[in-house]
RNA sequence: GCGGGUGUAGCUCAGUUGGUUAGAGCGCUGGCCUGUCACGCCAGAGGCCGCGGGUUCGAGUCCCGUCACUCGCGCCA
């Protein structure tokens, strides 16, 4: 008989009946009889129930032992009643009786209960994390995360990409996210970056000849955690293909998502094709562009409406429309009939509290003596008869609805309308629920203005190939040209962002020019990519989908470290190793270091 | 860096207008119970009410500060 056990906690049934077998496994639960003592014993397959009689010498031993102790259960299978057959249980047809018993090893106080799943303090889960990865959520959510992968790197495999790893110590790169940075010890003063993501590797790859790449890779990036978004470190599928236009990316990747979305789907739809917004569509219907399709509202640009304060008799929104702002509105349908007046002022509060912004204007409709469709909130209280009919006829609003304002500078305003139409879609109960709804926002701006610097920057990837090639660039307004730059967005989240690349030095040099780099600030920023370019790259492309964000959305978790085996917090600490943590001043002194630390408060 | 929320027993939470000895469930310890499977019943142990200051005759409760966790904003080519 094997050491520690013949079977799993998930295996036996009635026709190991009879059998002499052993288990191993943590004490999950225990039921206290005084003809029996029953203890559940779990392991990672499952839960067998054990019987304990009283006659046994090791009873009152079991009887002590403590939850989540480790423990093994040698005895024989026996039969359950018809009355005591546990349904819920793949095993709940026979239970083990106990005839030897041993500890492997005794479990003090638990800082918190494996067994049900309630919510415990996020600083607890995350210093006892293999506790808490013991849960049953979690723990599927991870063995998810694995077969996850598995689909995905078999998917790739078999359409012809190879699978390969790229440097992890590599070079800072100027643009995008704050860097993590390692120092070296044999180039004192000199430092290597983790990478964000291999995305100038997998050109390389791609001028290397090997045409078809991927990797389920490690980014990292130092910017601070969301939700959706772990500090430190993620990881994506990334992808890279040769002599592939935009077309060829999205008819290769939409199958892989679309398959592995509906392998692990557990009956949620996944609907195909992916409808394809570009982005300035996206952000006029969504204001966002990352689009959540489960929520039928859309946007509205109302501004027109506000310029003539005779019409309207409200003049904020005509100050802000002549400033150069927008009014958006987002409608609010069966809102003014259905929620109460709390629910409009909660949203204003909400806007002001957590966005940060004035405010959310609002209106409520009802239909007025006449039966004409009134307003007696500040926004539409006093425009003039004709004009209310316009404006609500453009909205297609009436009595009993409700409709909300977004004013503002043209990106605050949408910002918060995008934000708003979240929330209202929600609190509304409108969100498609059991589906998931894809689109690839395309067609995204080459470059934007960075008001900040007061300069033409890359709205996105700087290696993107524009739309036009050579000839935008030279011709067209920087801010219209538009870039093969596209992102697969999935019921709200952002999982892809990905483009055909720029592999012609000439409209790289042209393409950083127009955004303030000179040619010898690319040849040395970029050195290794610029060169390979020179002596002949195909033309490639290829997008980099989030690994964790879709196995969040495949396991339904609100948080991302519901899917990672072992997180960071919010400050970008692993509380369970104590990272980050100080080091000798040997260590220091190795790699020619020395603190300068911020004053203690 | 900024804004919001939370913080009371090992865990989940309740705690009235500021008023006696801060409670419940789970867990723990002991006892009882003829087979449970979220077993049941009885008893017990367990509290720096996050921390520091203030107001007050009196603070878990009110005020100020601070810390921790978290959500969002900034940031994330």
């Amino acid at each position: 008989m094997h050491e520690f056990r013949t079977h799993n906690c998930n295996e036996l049934n009635t026709s190991n009946v009879g059998e002499t077998v052993r288990l191993s496994g943590w004490v999950h639960r225990k039921r206290d009889h005084p003809n029996a003592l029953f203890v559940d014993l779990r392991d990672h397959y499952g839960l067998t129930q054990v019987v304990v009689y009283p006659d046994q010498p090791f009873y009152e031993q079991v009887k002590r032992t403590t939850p989540e102790s480790v423990i093994q259960i040698t005895g024989e299978v026996l039969p359950r009643d018809a009355d005591q057959v546990n349904p819920e249980l793949a095993t709940g047809e026979v239970e083990l009786r106990a005839d030897a018993f041993e500890v492997h090893s005794s479990a003090d106080q638990l800082p918190l209960p494996v067994f049900g799943e309630p919510d415990y303090p996020e600083d607890i889960r995350l210093k006892h994390r293999y506790l808490d990865l013991r849960r049953e959520k979690l723990h599927k959510n991870i063995v998810l995360r694995g077969q996850v992968i598995n689909s995905i790197r078999r998917r790739m495999i078999e359409l012809g990409f190879n699978e390969f790893q790229t440097p992890i110590l590599t070079a800072s790169s100027p643009e995008g996210a704050r860097d993590f940075l390692v120092p070296s010890r044999l180039n004192p003063g000199k430092f290597y970056a983790l990478p964000q993501a291999p995305q100038q590797f997998k050109q390389l790859i791609m001028v290397a000849g090997f045409d078809k790449y991927f990797q389920i890779a490690p980014c990292f990036r130092d910017e601070d955690a969301r939700a959706d978004r772990s500090p430190g470190e993620f990881y994506q599928l990334d992808v890279e293909m040769s002599f592939a236009t935009q077309e060829d990316v999205f008819n290769v990747i939409e199958p892989v998502m679309a398959g592995v979305f509906e392998e692990f789907a557990e009956g949620r739809t996944v609907e195909t094709p992916f409808p394809r917004i570009p982005y300035k569509e996206s952000m006029a219907k969504y204001g966002s562009d990352k689009p959540d399709l489960r929520n039928p509202l859309i946007l509205n640009d109302v501004s027109d409406f506000f310029t003539d304060e005779d019409l309207t008799g409200f003049g904020l929104f005509k100050k802000i429309v002549g400033g150069g702002g927008k009014v958006i509105a987002i409608p609010a349908p069966k809102a003014a009939a259905e929620k109460s007046r709390k629910f409009f002022d909660n949203l204003d509060k909400w806007a002001k509290k957590e966005m940060q912004m004035p405010g959310l204007g609002y209106a409520r409709l009802s239909e007025g003596e006449d039966g004409a469709t009134k307003s007696q909130d500040p926004v539409l209280k006093n425009f003039k008869p004709d004009h209310l009919v316009k404006i609500l006829d453009q909205l297609g609003l009436t009595a009993g609805d409700g409709v909300f304002f977004a004013a503002g500078k043209v990106g605050d305003a949408y910002k918060l309308a995008g934000a708003a139409r979240d929330v209202v879609g929600k609190e509304l109960g409108l969100i498609e629920e059991g589906i998931f709804k894809f689109c690839w926002v395309v067609d995204y701006p080459m470059y934007e203005y960075d008001e900040d610097n007061k300069k033409v920057d890359f709205s996105h990837n700087p290696f993107s190939m524009p739309q036009g090639g050579m000839e935008a660039l030279e011709t067209m307004e920087p801010l219209d040209i538009l870039a093969y730059q596209y992102d697969i967005v999935c019921n709200g989240i952002e999982l892809s962002s990905g483009a055909i690349r720029n592999h012609r030095p000439d409209i790289m040099y042209k393409a950083f020019e127009i955004a303030g780099y000179d040619q010898q600030t690319v040849d040395t920023e970029f050195a290794g990519m610029i060169n390979a370019f020179k002596y002949g790259a195909p033309p490639h492309g290829g997008l980099a989908p989030g690994i964790d964000r879709i196995v969040m959305l495949l396991a339904g978790a609100e948080n991302i470290r519901e899917v990672i085996v072992f997180p960071m917090n919010q400050q970008a600490q692993d509380l369970m190793m104590n990272a980050p943590s100080d080091v000798e001043s040997k260590q220091l002194r190795e790699l020619h270091l020395r603190l300068d630390l911020p004053k203690e408060k």
